[in-house]
DNA sequence: GTGTGACGTAAGCAATTGTTGACTTGAGGC
DNA sequence: GCCTCAAGTCAACAATTGCTTACGTCACAC
């Protein structure tokens, strides 16, 4: 994970932690991973974690941040339901190369307790939902409830099924390929958003 | 929840530690309660937890298993599209009185990171999906990973929409009621499983 | 009444946790 | 060459954790 040998690169020493961190949280949560395990798996003193991100929150709300920035762009791509569902499908199991793909997801589903970060998650999947639920009918300006429930279960689909597969690893799921999921997903995005 | 007085009665106390716990576990996770929190939570001193069930994982076993014998009830009645959702629709949602119902969803994703509840809980989704897969067209005998792979997608949402609206409680899923959410869920049913 | 055994409590242990302060090391400016 | 300051390490703290051992205490048989 790290090519450049790092001698004494701020930068880069804390790009690292936060990358191991990342791995760590979605892997096995916040109160399960230590920050001893985070230290270690980047090859780094346990101190540096608070001299960079002040406290193990502050290092989790980090990479909260970074996850939230990197989904919203999923939010802005997406527009054709083939487009939804391919989009998803990627995120869920399009990892082969990139590990940071899932686990931005798996961190939505992880919490610290902190009622900032729980804020955060929270605003995102509002927000997502309802772009979600006007994303079929661009001329809707206000979605209705009924319209957002429905996007926020397909969300929550998402959320799910990535936990199905990369957490509890049951399979054929876990084992599946994009494609498959793509296909299954396609059907789920026309049944629940509104048609155009 | 402790109507009668319960004074020195093993089995009594022992359901109340196990409701108590089952109600921690599901809602802030393994790791993040302490045993302290349940048996303050029930009213008794921490030791009882390991006298009645030997340590913290064992009383989360004891929590699972609970859980599973439970839901495996739903997956026995289940029959039609309409019953399905419905009967889902009632997980997610019908815990106004009984907290237990959607308790069990949420001790579902909750992991304790022993191998053994892990296993307890991939075979119980296991077994689920493939009944789901068939619930349609009990004809079929063996189905196929498609068809399981779809079951599963739908078992994921489930258990994403519970987390969705119980543990993160994003508006306007928390809110919403059973029957919004199994009217979506029908749609959600009919996308995912073969057509009678 | 009185023993007896199960039910329950209190106190504390050993290990692990997040965090902190003092210390060491190394790269670059003069 | 040396001085300086940021980058990184080390050791230890206080708090919390799960768990255990020794000790009360209530109900029931006799």
């Amino acid at each position: 994970m790290a090519a450049t040998p790092r001698r004494r690169d701020a930068a880069q020493t804390r790009q690292l932690l936060l990358d191991t961190a990342r791995h760590h949280f979605a892997r096995h949560g916040f109160a399960t991973t230590t920050v001893r395990d985070i230290a270690d798996g980047a090859g780094v003193n346990v101190a540096l974690i608070n001299r960079y991100f002040a406290s193990k929150e502050g290092l989790f709300e980090a990479c909260l941040t970074s996850a939230v920035t990197d989904l919203k762009q999923d939010a802005d791509r997406s527009s054709s339901p083939a487009d939804i569902a391919a989009t998803m499908a990627h995120r869920i199991a399009g990892s082969a190369d990139d590990p940071r793909v899932h686990e931005a997801l798996l961190l939505l589903v992880r919490s610290s307790g902190d009622e900032r970060t729980d804020e955060m998650r929270r605003s995102l999947l509002h927000s997502i939902s309802r772009r979600l639920a006007t994303a079929t009918n661009p001329s809707v300006r206000e979605p209705d409830d009924a319209a957002v429930l429905r996007a926020q279960i397909l969300l929550g689909a998402v959320l799910g099924t990535t936990m199905l597969r990369a957490s509890i690893a049951v399979p054929p799921l876990s084992t599946a390929g994009e494609e498959q999921i793509a296909d299954a997903l396609s059907d789920l995005v026309k049944a629940l958003l509104p048609a155009p």
